[in-house]
DNA sequence: GAGGATTTGTGCTTTTTTGCACAAATGTGT
DNA sequence: ACACATTTGTGCAAAAAAGCACAAATCCTC
């Protein structure tokens, strides 16, 4: 049973990084991706910090969770630090996405750039709404567009297995939201990212993170209210 | 210097919410949205707490700070407390939000019925790509669509300035975002909703939110590969 | 090869957030 | 009118996160 890819080094299990600094970790790997595209070779606590909006303090810390991969008196490197941070985060597998809800938002994120450079591809399409069932629909950024059939809402559970996606997106209407999320899960899917305004409840085991875009609007408001003297 | 539309009451400034709760409260607003739809009267701290996904406990003691809303013995009137929470939150007043970048993502938050509905409209639809600029957008759900033309992103000053935006989108490609951040925040813009996958760096009292979908995937990855054992 | 300038890694402190538990307040039933 | 069942509001404790400051390690220069 216990039997995984984990490579390397002095192993153990979970070093336990705190779910702060995991939230940290994609801010750092996109930074450190641009830093490398400008052929930067070094960076310092203090630019990559200033570069992703924390302190060093705190980056310095963060970092420290993954191991020692700095060096004292010089910086890190930016291509072996991205490394350590995208096999922390297992952006060297390949992780196969679902998308439920192909309305405009499921749609721009089937066009989103941004995943495919990172490990996510968008594998399969599913929409219950049957003027779009059949429908192709063009996935990933300029470069590398892939077209996909949008399936039928009731062949989630096949498109699944089929596909072997591990993670599963929620564009559906905040109505339809929490049935999908049940299905999802029966049918395997242990995390789920949802884009429909309401509290999707799993049972232990799954994680769910949830992106309102309301909700942002909204906690903009009121520190934009108290602004106004 | 001291003189605000903040209504009634005891009155005083600000009781210091705190940022946790902040982001919560929009939660709340939107259970309670749901419950007055389906005509629910009275709702309790428990019942509201598993509907957002928070103890209750945690909403008892976010709530307490906006002031004692509640009946002991009884729990919650859904309208009262939806109410008050709207007043504290800004959302009896009317927001206006222009959007720079009206690419797949931005087309779908214009068209984002959820904003509408909680005192949000977009006024103005901004973009810098030539083949863009003059067309028509339809902006809201059902209901209540407008047609919005698309605006040059050389006019951005003048747009915000004719429409009154006081929230800014921005969600142009990570190599532009900086820029016309800098543009908003010269416009007058103090609070920008950021779907850019870079870090914008802003003059103090300027808030900046922001909304990564790639990164929430990471995130997801992250423990999807240590449930894997 | 020694001294000085950097810059990381981290122990410790402070602040923020969450969780617990119960007194205070309200409604109910007899 | 009184005992009892609820449910809120909150003081206090625990845990998590952020910030500070500095010793340890490295590089560079002369």
């Amino acid at each position: 049973m216990p039997s995984k890819v984990s490579s390397s080094l002095k192993d153990g299990n979970s070093p336990k990084i705190s779910e702060a600094t995991v939230s940290r970790l994609p801010a750092y790997y996109s930074a450190l991706s641009q830093l490398a595209d400008a052929a930067q070779v070094r960076v310092s606590s203090e630019e990559l910090a200033a570069l992703t909006g924390v302190s060093s303090a705190m980056l310095r810390k963060d970092l420290s969770h993954l191991g020692s991969y700095g060096t004292r008196g010089v910086g890190y490197e930016v291509e072996f630090l991205r490394y350590q941070i995208s096999r922390e985060m297992g952006l060297n597998h390949d992780w196969s996405v679902v998308i439920v809800g192909v309305g405009n938002l499921g749609r721009a994120l089937a066009h989103y750039g941004g995943f495919g450079s990172r490990g996510f591809r968008v594998v399969a399409l599913v929409d219950a709404d049957q003027t779009l069932i059949g429908t192709k629909v063009k996935c990933g950024a300029e470069g590398k567009t892939v077209e996909l059939l949008v399936h039928a809402l009731s062949d989630l559970e096949d498109v699944i297995k089929e596909t072997n996606a591990r993670l599963g997106v929620v564009a559906t209407p905040a109505e339809s939201a929490q049935a999908v999320s049940d299905r999802l899960v029966k049918a395997g899917i242990r995390s789920i990212l949802n884009f429909a305004p309401v509290h999707l409840s799993v049972p232990e085991g799954v994680d769910v993170r949830k992106v309102d875009l309301a909700s942002e609007l909204q906690i903009l408001a009121f520190h934009e209210q108290r602004k106004a003297v």
